[in-house]
DNA sequence: TTTAATTAAATCGCTTGCGATATAAAATGT
DNA sequence: ACATTTTATATCGCAAGCGATTTAATTAAA
């Protein structure tokens, strides 16, 4: 046995399942808004600065293009978003919130305080994820630096 | 601004973040072998224990079933493993690998040594991911007491 | 200025991941 | 024995996620 293949010493393996598992938890909530995870965090980027083209979105998220432009689709099919090409730079396609996608963010704002105190009545400590902040930080930092 | 709704307050974003970017440089040498990372996780716990129901597969793994079953089907069409009705129980589905699945463990037990080197040159240290064990560890079995 | 290179989006094909549901076998209850 | 419930797997539909390629617009170069 390749103690090395354990499933069990896997860094990675212990990220990804994390990742879903918090992803996972954050449905209840987010299925009230009618949104998906990703597209939860996309509306952040949007509350955060409105008006952007799809590059920058998927800059921002870590993201391609090839997984942002089907999304934004979506998102503009439910009324959420807004498409516009640039008149400026007409290979660029801008990102806008419609007036739904605005008043979401008052809704999507209790989202985390709910999710604090969920993981809080698991058993899980602040602490614990404040641990986490900076290592992750750290390796995502390190691998992006060529981009 | 709600601030609580900043992606850069987000520990979520950031674990999914990394768990992508991790598994995506895991690509490289898994493509060498033809296989997916999910896959090779897949693989890992068989090479810890073959012949085992695609139940135990999916919670070894903490997926669904629904994730795992066609999953398994590509690994079989791909002649990596085998599928048969248990003898005792009709119910459940034993996978098995198959002697070139059993024969690519020689060269995926390279990939974490591969890996490691890489992260490491990256300037990622050892202790950083030293750190973040014990705290997925935690989120992980919080999260799945119920299960 | 015409050509070449770069950039921005979009499209295609495929694998994951998961909620919901279906199917069949086994276990349990009456 | 027969109906009910539980368990194991599989199927369906849809949203990501990403490698590879395409298309169109802009920029740089010759």
């Amino acid at each position: 046995m390749h103690e090395e293949l354990k499933l069990d010493n896997q860094v990675c393996f212990r990220l990804y399942t994390v990742a879903r598992l918090i992803t996972q938890s954050y449905q209840p909530w987010l299925s009230k808004l009618g949104i998906t995870y990703t597209q939860y965090i996309m509306l952040m980027v949007l509350w955060e600065k409105d008006h952007q083209p799809v590059n920058d979105l998927a800059k921002r998220l870590l993201l391609e293009t090839n997984t942002v432009t089907p999304m934004i689709k979506r998102m503009e099919a439910e009324g959420i978003v807004r498409r516009k090409k640039d008149e400026g730079d007409a290979r660029k396609t801008i990102v806008s919130l419609t007036k739904k996608g605005r008043e979401m963010e008052e809704e999507a704002a209790k989202v985390p305080c709910s999710m604090s105190r969920m993981l809080k009545d698991m058993g899980l400590k602040e602490e614990t994820f404040l641990t986490l902040i900076p290592c992750l930080d750290e390796i995502t930092e390190k691998m992006t630096v060529n981009r």
